[in-house]
DNA sequence: AACGCACCCAACCGCATCTCG
DNA sequence: GCGAGATGCGGTTGGGTGCGT
């Protein structure tokens, strides 16, 4: 067996040795790897370019960082995926020094399986037990390191009901919302395991504004809501939508790209930069689609994904 | 000490996409 | 527009290692 595009050499497989290892190293820092086809050839190396790239990528590049994930890299982890799903390189983007290869790895092996010992599915991020989603406006408290899901029922407008859960992994520092614009309500510990926000418990103007959302915040004994006034006048899939196709008109139209492909790596870069720059809340946006329209409406997917 | 099992992770495989002639 | 080769990506594999019996 071995690789199609190098069946014609003799190719070695399986580890690299220190002195292959040395070999790539030196040739890459020398001449660089414009074609990756051609760097086994040059560096005196019996791989093919394929698994050159992948040693180089994965293991040799000065850049990579080593060592343990941190709890902050592995939490970026997890809200990424929940968003994207499996798509590692997309993710690995947000970690500097990180591999697709080494997230991947980090999901099987750690993540993957502590999501669900605390009861989450770890492809949807839901609770596993289907039992906790029929109660009404209800926060899950796994364990005292874990995942917090706060699950409840809105009212997208006036004919739906939208079931909605956002999970947090863990509890977020309040943030300092100006207090015409935050909403507190206070949840109950119920037992170690659980810990509830009763319907009856929720302010009235928490559900009269519930389409002015746009994120919410907890600690230990407070659930804080903000709502953004720009959302006032519309409902709340409008403000998103229409928040989302104005800000990429205009990045657009400052590139002077019409076209939301982008190919290459520097005009991502530049568009990342203008994401940066542009005052728009993506953040919030994010963590928005997250409790609202993950499984909502896939269309709302692609347009976060195409922000990353 | 020997064995079996589970886990981790580097590397491979195959498919999709891109690039270039 | 087409085809071949190059590259990128996600899923999978299998060797090394640690741990329990």
């Amino acid at each position: 067996m071995g690789h199609r595009c190098c069946n014609k050499q003799k190719i070695k497989r399986g580890l690299w040795s220190p002195e292959e290892d040395d070999k790539l190293v030196t040739y890459i820092t020398t001449h660089g790897h414009k074609s990756w086809s051609s760097v086994p050839k040059f560096a005196g190396l019996q791989r093919c370019g394929k698994s050159c790239r992948l040693r180089w990528t994965n293991y040799l590049r000065p850049d990579l960082k080593r060592g343990s994930f941190t709890v902050e890299e592995e939490q970026i982890i997890i809200d990424i995926h929940r968003i994207l799903g499996n798509r590692w390189a997309q993710i690995a983007k947000h970690l500097p020094g990180r591999t697709d290869n080494e997230v991947k790895n980090f999901w099987n092996s750690c993540i993957k399986k502590k999501l669900i010992s605390q009861g989450l599915d770890p492809n949807t991020h839901n609770l596993l037990s289907s039992s906790s989603h029929h109660k009404r406006n209800n926060l899950s408290y796994q364990n005292s390191n874990s995942i917090f899901i706060l699950s409840s029922q809105m009212p997208l407008n006036t004919n739906n009901l939208i079931e909605t859960t956002q999970t947090f992994a863990s509890l977020p520092t309040p943030s300092t919302f100006s207090p015409s614009n935050q909403y507190q309500t206070s949840f109950n510990v119920i037992s170690n395991d659980q810990l509830y926000v009763s319907e009856q418990e929720q302010p009235r103007s928490l559900t009269e504004n519930i389409s002015n959302i746009c994120s919410t915040s907890c600690n230990e004994n407070s659930i804080w809501v903000s709502r953004d006034d720009d959302f006032r006048d519309s409902t709340f899939e409008e403000g998103i939508k229409a928040q989302v196709e104005k800000e990429k008109e205009k990045i657009c139209d400052e590139k002077g790209m019409k076209d939301k492909e982008v190919n290459n790596e520097k005009e991502d870069i530049e568009m990342n930069s203008c994401f940066e720059n542009s005052n728009f809340d993506f953040g919030l946006l994010e963590s928005v689609l997250n409790s609202e329209f993950i499984s909502h409406d896939l269309d709302y997917m692609d347009e976060l994904a195409w922000n990353f």
